[in-house]
DNA sequence: TATGAATGAGAATTCATTCAT
DNA sequence: AATGAATGAATTCTCATTCAT
């Protein structure tokens, strides 16, 4: 019992230092963040923070492992996806949205060495990336199957249905305050955007088009 | 004349430099960059670099400086812009694309930084990002006003087309292999994305522009 | 208590490094001593120094201090003078001279610098032979008055006064070994040369004041 | 004749150099001045400077040369004294004070290096001081055994005989502003003060003082 | 001879990591 | 387990010197 309850602590310190990391990471970049820094947000010595990590690399695959907690939360809501088409646009867009603004501040810690670091990037793709668009592809695939989307590359359509919703993370990351202040908004006229390519079946003249 | 070709040799010794630059620090990063290794990759001598930049910060702004000027040249080419909706989107984000293709290594260079730093990200913000979406919206609002947009919010309108190319080439930063090998294809996707916002009106002629 | 304790441990130990610097500065200048040797010297590791400096400038500045502080000390026993010019002389010169050997090391490291360095003359201008002069001169001026020195501008007699010393001084630090050996009987010949400024009034009784 | 003409040239620029280097010098000392420094205060290339001197060191020795040169011609001033005393404290202590105001920018340059470089202060201590000793000894050791002066140490007392004028010169190094702006009055209250040193002859008693 | 770009050795400084307390 | 001083490897930058033009 007391050592379930040591285990805890030590797991509560442990996300008090990556919270702090995060925090000082997402406003200065990783290599220019210091130990030091961490710590103090922390409100710890520099020291303990080598009890709860091997190194300050193993601080970030912590940042890292944040994010794919919870991209698993979100598996199992895309797994219930029996909906149809517009009302998974919707769903889905708005809970990815949400969830990328709550994790705004990781994102900004993790995204630059995900750019620059094989390590890093591969990690990521692999646990939060890859997962997410064979589901997505797995859907798409599904909404073609039944007649519900225009036949395409599954692969590539979702990907690009990611697209908009990266881009203007971007945009945030990037400091565009727009973006920034009317996050909601912007959720709202992606769903637009991605529910015009909906197949449009009353009308035949339209495959022209593509 | 042995002047302006001195003038010359230096500008050309300054370019090798924030090219090898590019090189290295899109593979890992401005901070994880030292001098030694850019000076290797130019074969030149680390003091050398010294010779032509007065620091490391620097090196980096002048990079930034490079994306800025192929900027210059795009924003001419995008103020001749008279033409209908679907040819702009088809020229522009072909366009866009090919450029953003070009510049990938200096995107992998300067976007990480952008992210955590305050004076990269207001020096491309307002050199880059702004200009562009400014002409962005003022054509966009040139089309709503001429009625060949649904009338809304072109600043926003503006970043919501832009994002679908933003969050490919995101993908690509990340190392996404499927969106580098099939660039174009993608391009391809998102510019029929993008059509799709067009105008439709109610009458039964709408095809034609599409 | 054990907080005071860490506090005196840690003036201790940067004043082992400015003694350390002292050393090592005085015999090859400030600008040719390197952190190693000022830190070999001290018997630490080059990275520690900047625990207790901020930089190489901090040390300097420091040694500059220890100068003023013993002067602090100077000053109040100068302040309380209200003796006779002869004895004043004697005494003052002598306790001059005495701090003067004592600090030599000091002298040779900051003497040099302060030549060439405008903040480092400014700084022991001001904190040194400003406040030294000004009192000097009060109490020459305070001489003039009762009668018991022939009446100048006591401004630049109190500079005539030090000359002889600084002169001296300055031979030691070239490396005169006469000065350098001689160095009690230097003082007593400067006090005696100083004596001989004193009023000579026109009657025969002048000798009992010498 | 053309190679002595060359010679001559050669000299001059030797000599515009040392000028130049002195100028800088003793502006900010001559570790922190550059080559580029030197070079540019002379309006020549860096590398030129090779061409007339081994290297950096070999400009700093060629500035004490300079101040050897200057005592030579005061030597045979000083030989040819034959004067009583006080004439001589007179004409010794202004030559001398002129002589030092017309280097005092040599001074400024050198005197920190001799305090701090044994080479240096070896060299200007056996080609300036020492000489220029000796020599005040010998005529004092002449004025004492001529009872022009009260008998004593004549090393020591040339060595006090100039600590008055090396005094003020230090003062002025040090950036004394009121000793730089009335050096003569300086220069006189220091021969006054030296002149009482006379024998006293007329009165028996004033060996008490001593 | 003059030039000034290139060189690279050497210096100051930072900071992740260790370890005695 | 927590601390934070000490460490020294690694990095940026300077500058005397060289050398091709």
């Amino acid at each position: 019992m007391s050592d379930q309850f040591q285990e805890q602590l030590k797991e509560a310190r442990r996300n008090l230092i990556i919270d702090a990391a995060i925090q000082v990471i997402s406003d200065s970049g990783f290599e220019r963040t210091t130990i030091k820094q961490i710590a103090r947000q922390a409100g710890i010595a520099d020291g303990t923070i080598y009890n709860y990590f091997k190194n300050k690399e193993a601080i970030l695959h912590a940042i890292v492992a944040r994010i794919t907690e919870a991209e698993v939360r979100d598996i199992h809501f895309a797994e219930a996806q029996q909906m149809d088409f517009s009302t998974f646009v919707k769903t889905y867009v708005q809970h990815r949205a949400q969830e990328l603004e709550e994790s705004i501040g990781i994102l900004k810690a993790i995204l630059p060495e995900t750019m620059t670091r094989d390590d890093i990037a591969t990690n990521v793709y692999e646990t939060v990336y890859e997962p997410a668009f064979q589901q997505a592809e797995n859907y798409i695939q599904h909404l073609m199957d039944t007649g519900r989307l225009r036949k395409g590359n599954a692969k590539m359509l979702a990907r690009v249905f990611a697209s908009p919703l990266l881009g203007i993370v971007m945009l945030r990351l990037i400091g565009d305050t727009h973006v920034t202040q009317h996050w909601e908004e912007y959720t709202q006229a992606i769903i637009d955007l991605l529910l015009t390519l909906e197949q449009q079946p009353s009308d035949d003249t339209s495959k022209g088009s593509n």
